[in-house]
DNA sequence: TGCGAAGCTGAAGACTGGCTGAAAATATAG
DNA sequence: CTATATTTTCAGCCAGTCTTCAGCTTCGCA
């Protein structure tokens, strides 16, 4: 698996390729971004990662250039700017994914295999995190097939990254406001959730914080970011 | 699903009532500014819809009284003016979404589930003392996960800074003014919280002030012991 | 210097909140 | 209609938390 990445921090981009190489991804690298697109165009790469904010032609620039000219190389997008704007930005000139900086290198590579894995198609259908990947089309996480309730629950996790979550808002998330469902249940399927991440082989974990909710934790000694 | 709607134009009022009341949402709706903020302060509704141009109380001031008061309601404002103006004012004062005037009342109530859907969004709650960083989302302090009294207590002091907080005081804030609870409770959680600062390598310390209470220090020459 | 009050802390026991296996109900597939 | 998968319900267990207590140390004052 071959893929670009343009980037202009040196340091970053160093480290990033560093592990991404350890992952079996070879890189070719570079600072410039017309530089950048001119090996887009001539190469062939499974996957591009472009930083937004570049010197001279922007990230931004080279992702609309490259779908102008019928290019459909899955693109993901970096910038340090966590704004939506950005986000909706990269989205809408085609990128197939987005990762705010800072990121996790191990978030990075879980989405450069999933949208190489994948054909086609819009991303947003797979959500990740750290070493999970979450595919909604099939509804399995690196591979484990999930029910719907399992499903939605692990979805929810998967789109609040790093916050705890109450039960009662996991409740009305995934019952619905409305129903007169016990915080027992949450508990149930917290249960079944553990079980299948154990089953996916996941240093993830969900911990409960007594009082509070549950949140996602890596348990992992993260040499990466 | 409840929310609160404060819009002073009757006919459009009724209109999106009866809509939004057709896709399941319980409304409340009034028409004047001082009765929508006394309604949002007592009442309990999972999101509010605040149109801006209001006689007396606008929503801009409703909005910013409930944020003061710590309340973290989503909130939609409406406005017939569409300029951005508008809408970076809104959002500023804490509103969550924004939506110009005219609109379909499709897109407010997806809006509103949207906005319903997501957790309260609210900065992550942040209190930080010299070296020490307290998250009350996860009660931890630097890493080290609190108990709900200890977090109580702690954040008691880092809201309160450079005070020396009185056994009474504390006991009161943490355990409630009725209850039976002797003072001792309090050294007894001071003691813990000592332990947990240690354990998170601070070099805050709480010192008791004999006779008045408790205050935090930071000892910069004592390194962690 | 010695005494009492104030403060500290380890430990035992009570009390939850949270976990999980299993059974019952329900939905879905075959 | 039967078989299977999923969801709901229940109940007992467990570990973390809170209370309570007792003995010890420290401090201020006579």
């Amino acid at each position: 698996m071959r893929i670009l990445y343009v980037e202009d921090e040196i340091r970053l981009a160093e480290a990033v390729t560093y592990l991404l190489k350890k992952a079996d991804i070879a890189v070719d690298h570079t600072t410039s971004g017309s530089e950048g697109l001119d090996w887009a165009l001539h190469g062939t790469y499974d996957c591009l990662v472009l930083d937004i904010m570049l010197p001279e032609v922007s990230g931004l620039e080279i992702l609309r250039a490259l779908r102008e000219q019928g290019n459909t190389t899955p693109v993901i997008m970096l910038s340090a700017l966590s704004q939506v704007d950005d986000k909706v930005k990269a989205l809408e000139a085609g990128a197939d994914d987005y990762l705010a900086k800072p990121f996790k290198t191990a978030e990075l590579i879980a989405r450069i295999k999933a949208l190489c894995r994948r054909p086609p198609l819009q991303a947003e259908r797979l959500l990740t995190f750290a070493d999970l990947c979450y595919d909604a089309d099939n509804r399995t996480v690196n591979g484990v097939t999930l029910t719907a309730k399992e499903a939605e629950l692990l979805e929810h996790f998967l789109r609040h990254p790093d916050q705890t979550q109450s039960k009662a808002h996991l409740l009305a998330y995934v019952w619905g406001s409305e129903t007169p469902a016990p915080d027992n249940y949450v508990e149930v399927y917290i249960s079944y959730l553990r079980k299948k991440l154990r089953a996916a082989g996941s240093a993830v974990q969900i911990r409960a914080v007594r009082g509070l909710g549950y949140k996602l934790i890596w348990e992992q000694d993260a040499a990466a970011d």
